[in-house]
DNA sequence: GTCTATATTTTGATAGAC
DNA sequence: GTCTATCAAAATATAGAC
């Protein structure tokens, strides 16, 4: 049935978000058209703006929800050991980026359509994610377990490494994301730790 | 002065193609305009077509270029050992990254505005340079003194973290160029070694 | 809350003068 | 080889009817 004058429903606004993510990480922000989003939702181009009030909102509430949601959903025991908080961490991120595909292709591609204002807040979020990673590493390197010239390097050495997983991996392809995320795991192990120390028995 | 009707330049070619890579990195190709890239070059907008047959082609010529540079400087040795070899190419890969900014910005963000036929061959290029790098972990698998379970994994890994140096990396920053350099290299290194075998006296 | 209609700009590309 | 002028299409955003 056609969509009319006066038609309601009270999840219009969700799926405007949702359109809106999937056209911006299949053809780019400025590639995309308000009334594209708006041919994908069904509704007719005026209407979005009852929802957002302009473009670079929609994709900045996209971006910010998106980095609020993975800083939300890392777990971190301080108290465990580092190497097991980075497994972890290095577990995490593999699995939650490979979830949210769109998510991550808008948050890394289009910082650059973001208005100053909007960038810093977003830069702001993206380096507490940062952060979460370096104090694990700094508490492996404190305790010895951990050898790495300089921990903020390591950080976006292993933060590179991880989103990369989402330029090549395919569900249908050879291997399992479980495979994936205990292959990564091996090497970003190996990267960071201090050799072993080897007795002479 | 003011350029008029008449006025030659035989290096206006070159340099429409250096304000599209300026621009590009930029804003984005989608965002740019020939028009603003004409404004760039200090000719009228129509000028353009004099070097490009449009839009599109000015984008495929400049990531043909930068991965035609890239396949021919990254010189290989397959006589010298895997290790060396491997240094070699992390040493290689930051440099010549950090030295264009602008084009490989363009190189890993503007595939998606490529026609199918121009992504094909984008991606063939790619391809024959990610295959150097497998080419050189595999002669270190085989030999003993690399120990990566996939080494296709593995490579998608390396290339991941070493392109991420543009993403942070600022010659005014506190570390040298030389200095990222050494610090990728030992991570990558202890990333794919076997453990040494330490014997027992 | 959504529609239709529209204002104002801007776009990629071309034609023809010089 | 560059200019000016222009076409036809598409863009963002708003106004007002329902």
């Amino acid at each position: 049935m056609a969509r009319t004058a006066g038609s309601h429903s009270d999840i219009t606004g969700p799926r405007v978000r949702a359109a809106a993510l999937k056209l911006f990480a299949r053809q780019g922000f400025a590639a995309v058209s308000m009334r594209e989003i708006a041919r994908e939702v069904g509704v007719q181009a005026g209407a979005l703006y009852n929802y957002t009030a302009d473009k670079q909102s929609l994709l900045f509430d996209l971006m910010q929800s998106h980095l609020d949601s993975l800083l939300a959903a890392f777990e971190d025991d301080p108290t465990a050991a580092p190497e097991a908080r980075l497994r972890q961490f290095v577990q995490f991120h593999i699995r939650f980026h490979h979830d949210r595909p769109d998510a991550v292709f808008i948050a890394y591609m289009e910082l650059r359509n973001l208005t100053p204002e909007n960038f810093a807040r977003i830069e702001a979020l993206r380096r507490r994610y940062e952060d979460r990673l370096e104090t694990i590493l700094k508490a492996g390197v404190a305790e010895g377990s951990f050898a790495v010239t300089d921990t903020k390097i390591a950080t976006m050495a292993v933060i590179a490494m991880l989103t990369g997983v989402s330029t090549w991996f395919r569900s249908a392809g050879r291997l399992s994301l479980d495979e994936v995320q205990e292959q990564y795991w091996q090497m970003v192990r190996k990267a960071v730790s201090a050799p072993a120390i080897h007795h002479v028995s």
